[in-house]
DNA sequence: CTGAAAGCGCTTACAG
DNA sequence: CTGAAAGCGCTTACAG
């Protein structure tokens, strides 16, 4: 089967006017006489014609397509991030190139090169790259970096107001009435993770509570090692915050084959609130990140920053709560 | 700060050259004398000159972008998938625009338009809509279909077997020792619910089982009123296949309130083997979709549809296997 | 081996 | 209001 393209010279011809007047009524960009809108438009009713989007972003120097760029997709917070992300990008006819980087400085700078080179209009990354800032220096297109302080080259930043997310989450287990609460503490190079430890830290101070942590990376297999540890090292631990809700999954398995009993024996506060936390068993008391507004802002200010060539703020720290539910519970005479 | 964009012409300038020799040094497309290829490429890493992929597009009418349409990323399968379409769009060249349609056949259309217009160079869909196959019929770029059998227009179709699948997992909870296993059935309008239900029971019929089954959508908390369903209908069930591996997680759910052990009193299989399956308490027996192997063919059959114009096997139906982990176990005495 | 020229399919000053 | 022309930044016949 055949299928011949069609131009907008050949709306032209069939509606006999330029290209011209054609692109002046698609884009609304100057006035047209009726008659000739009408029989533009027939025409390209008639032929489903679709304006060639390369052609327009060669002139506009827009493509329309945003770059987001993580370390993985798998990781089902930066999954949903990314489903806001898409969202609020389609909403505002844009589209969205997802870039999976594997931490891996060199796919990251392919990925840039490939985004600059495509004229997309942003892009939004999420990275532990030392050198990122360097790296998007040369960069000429706005870059939104997520759940990290803005360097000096970004556009802006957005992310959750991590301290205070460490903080409440340890006053929520004290409140239970925890007496011996640990903390899987994040990689401290994060600043997110940093962030929470001193929310953490400081809460305990306030309550005269002794601060215990274990070392947790990300991802599950580590969690549950740290997990291990966890209770080798602090086996009254009776309130646990996890790093996130990924790895407070894990920490499930090592209470279940520890048959440590939740919230009864140990309570445990999650970070992140993905869907994941609703449907463990128990349901996890985690610290919600405003997942759908993050991923809003982070598209809103590359809008803005195309628009208007500046941007209002440009670091951008959302609230944050805590999501009470079955891992954690009021302890009885507290 | 100012950036000053860098274009062939400037290193042509910069070389002595022309710009259509750059372009000859950069794609290796013609010969160019050794002094001149120095030159160039001295230019360019001073420069650090980095094409504009839009207007090299424009030309070849290719943009080296694949559209991966999906009814929504937070479905973990279809995530996966979409990392593997990623990964092996990345060690090709090329990029992928992840596009979430809700089931909407209105956004379906509007990404399908918006890919044509981009000059994408393929799509990888895996939807639901009945006249897809219609809406795909006027489009000038290959369509690779996911998860159902190819349609008239479309380029190719990639599945697994589902019918081996639903076949191996019955086998096994009745060489397990299950007698009254039941199917959480998906919605038969989806080819590959049906075929897991034919080949749930053929093995049924083949071992003298009587088949039951509920039905049963994919999301958690229908799967949560399935699984209601499923004991209230068949209080003596003793093995399970759920519908997916996130329906068995709500089938975890139910038999946890219900306090039946697993898999002492009922058996479980579940379906994809995404990452969670392998993180569940107790881990889950599942049969395994080949992910990578998905996502790396559908890639695939764009780059060889593009490259020569041409498929070698429209329909492409990989195999599946079970995946045996803690939620079946063979019982005493069988 | 190499350059001048045309062309990819649009958009927008410019002139009328 | 409208069209002819130039231009977006590349690539590739074409001619030498």
């Amino acid at each position: 089967m055949v299928i011949i393209l069609v131009h907008i010279s050949d709306i032209a011809r069939m509606a006999g006017v330029s290209s011209a007047t054609v692109s002046r009524v698609i884009n609304g960009t100057a006035k047209v006489s009726e008659e000739k809108t009408r029989r533009v438009e027939e025409a390209i009713h008639k032929t489903g014609f679709n304006p060639n989007e390369i052609a327009r972003s060669l002139y506009k120097k827009s493509s329309r397509l945003i770059g987001y760029i993580v370390p993985s997709i798998l990781n089902i917070f930066l999954s949903e991030v990314g489903r806001a992300i898409e969202d609020e990008a389609f909403r505002n006819g844009y589209k969205m190139i997802l870039c999976n980087s594997d931490e891996n400085p060199e796919k990251e700078a392919a990925y840039i090169k490939m985004l600059m080179g495509m004229n997309a209009d942003g892009i939004i990354i999420t990275a532990n790259n030392e050198n990122l800032d360097e790296e998007i220096r040369h960069c000429p297109i706005p870059v939104v970096v997520m759940d990290k302080n803005a360097g000096t080259h970004c556009t802006a930043s957005v992310q959750s107001d991590n301290y205070t997310g460490g903080r409440i989450a340890t006053e929520h287990l004290i409140e239970c009435g925890c007496k011996k609460i640990v903390l899987m503490r994040g990689p401290q190079q994060y600043c997110s993770s940093k962030q929470r430890y001193l929310g953490y830290v400081d809460a305990c101070r306030r309550h005269q509570i002794e601060p215990r942590f274990v070392n947790s990376r990300y991802s599950y297999d580590e969690g549950v090692e740290s997990a291990r540890e966890l209770f080798r090292r602090y086996p009254d631990a009776d309130g646990v915050l996890a790093s996130t809700d990924l790895v407070a999954f894990a920490l499930y398995k090592v209470i279940y084959e520890q048959k440590r009993r939740v919230p009864d024996d140990v309570m445990i506060v999650g970070y992140d609130d993905v869907g994941l936390s609703r449907l463990m068993i128990p349901t996890l008391t985690t610290v919600a990140q405003p997942i759908e507004e993050i991923g809003r802002l982070c598209v809103q200010l590359i809008l803005e920053q195309t628009e208007y060539g500046t941007i209002q703020q440009r670091d951008n720290v959302l609230p944050v709560s805590v999501k009470i539910r079955e891992t954690t519970k009021r302890k009885e005479g507290v």
